[in-house]
DNA sequence: GCATATATATCGTGC
DNA sequence: GCACGATGTATATGC
């Protein structure tokens, strides 16, 4: 089995067939003179242009441009793909829930290729996640006499990254960011602190490696803590 | 001027100096046998396989595996791009801000092609911002009496989308969402109506085509009011 | 499928 | 450059 196949400037009619034969088993890449209509939660237009289109098989579509991290559209996996030929070649990509359509019509194809993709294993280091795991390991990077109780409290206003009491038994929900703790992080805590202390006493502490000022601000206000998380701890 | 040219099979060294005279120019389409290791605000590590590796001359790179709609490693517009010539060929793209570095070990090139990338221009429709166009052109969609005084009016606790006055000239806060609001909505409006709360009498309204039950409790707990829009109001 | 929260989020805007 | 919030966010997880 070949590793990609090629064909240049094929015909509407190549392409359709080309791509019925490998969608299911391959990745399809398409470099294509088009326009493009979304509508689903939004509503879209591109005007004509070169873009370069990526058909994943497990339905991922990608429509990029000559700029940017983000595609111009897509579409998620699990989405359809039909191919009809009129004037131009008409590609329509389409998603259940919620109901969305992408529409590109084809003028030029410059080229297609079908790759057959096996890619590797990825692994990733320094999730929020690994700080709450590493004071579950070692309260004592949090305080002094912190004890964990629950990873994900779920409360009816959210879930707690960690629950705990502090050395006098007092309960401290703990929220834990990777980033700069912004004005949301402190919402978000004092959404749980609200609810827990109509039930118990109960500390609030955000756990991050900095915070903005007004954050800081926000934190104190609201009788909240901030500590701060050097990712060096290990 | 070739609208693409493309390299099957290539050496490392061809490939180094493909990449050298068209990375400024063109959109670079690699699919190739690599690993990928990343560090920078997290670390990951990509083993062997197939990858098809985009970089877009804006400086963007994306790293492509056989699913899902987001890269598994990329690096945004305006990262550099190097390459060295070892056992196996080297690619390292850098960013300063932050500090984030993604290292690609290729140990077999398939075939790369650079093409002449032209988009065509993008508009959408049915964001959060046209929500609230909507209400300044006809405030009385949000309710009767109701008048615009501010957009994105600033407070220390964040930016409020649409500050106004109700028929009997309360203040009123208004935050939109063009999805199902979420818990965090409420926090967020919540945070609004607590800072202009302290100076005057205040009405915090959430506006969007439906909430979550978590967050309609609380939105009814903490004094604020749901207003369902109805997307096709226009 | 729904709700919640994270993400190497990215991106645009205002300061 | 920082901070804040939107995004057709996508993605994972728990229920």
């Amino acid at each position: 089995m070949e590793k990609y196949l090629i064909e240049h400037n094929p015909s509407f009619e190549s392409l359709q067939k080309f791509i019925s034969n490998y969608q299911n088993t391959h990745m399809l890449i398409l470099f294509v003179s088009c326009k493009v209509f979304y509508t689903g939660r939004a509503k879209s237009t591109l005007s004509w242009g070169d873009h370069l289109i990526i058909r994943k098989k497990d339905g991922t579509l990608l429509i990029h441009g000559s700029n940017k991290r983000e595609p111009i559209n897509w579409q998620p996996p699990g989405s359809s793909l039909k191919s009809k030929c009129q004037k131009n070649l008409i590609l329509i990509s389409r998603r259940k829930h919620p109901k969305e359509e992408v529409k590109i019509v084809v003028s030029k194809i410059y080229f297609a290729v079908a790759v057959d993709c096996r890619e590797g294993k990825f692994q990733i280091l320094g999730t929020e996640n690994q700080m709450v795991q590493q004071v579950i390991a070692k309260p004592y990077l949090l305080e002094e006499g912190f004890t964990p109780l629950k990873r994900e409290f779920q409360t009816p206003y959210g879930n707690i990254d960690l629950l705990g009491k502090d050395k006098k038994g007092t309960f401290v929900i703990v929220e834990f960011k990777r980033g700069k703790a912004q004005l949301s992080a402190v919402s978000q805590l004092k959404r749980y602190v609200e609810y827990l202390q109509k039930k118990h006493p109960v500390r609030g502490i955000l756990v991050a490696p900095g915070i903005t000022k007004s954050a800081e601000e926000l934190i104190k206000k609201w009788g909240l803590e901030f500590k701060k998380w050097l990712s060096k701890a290990s």
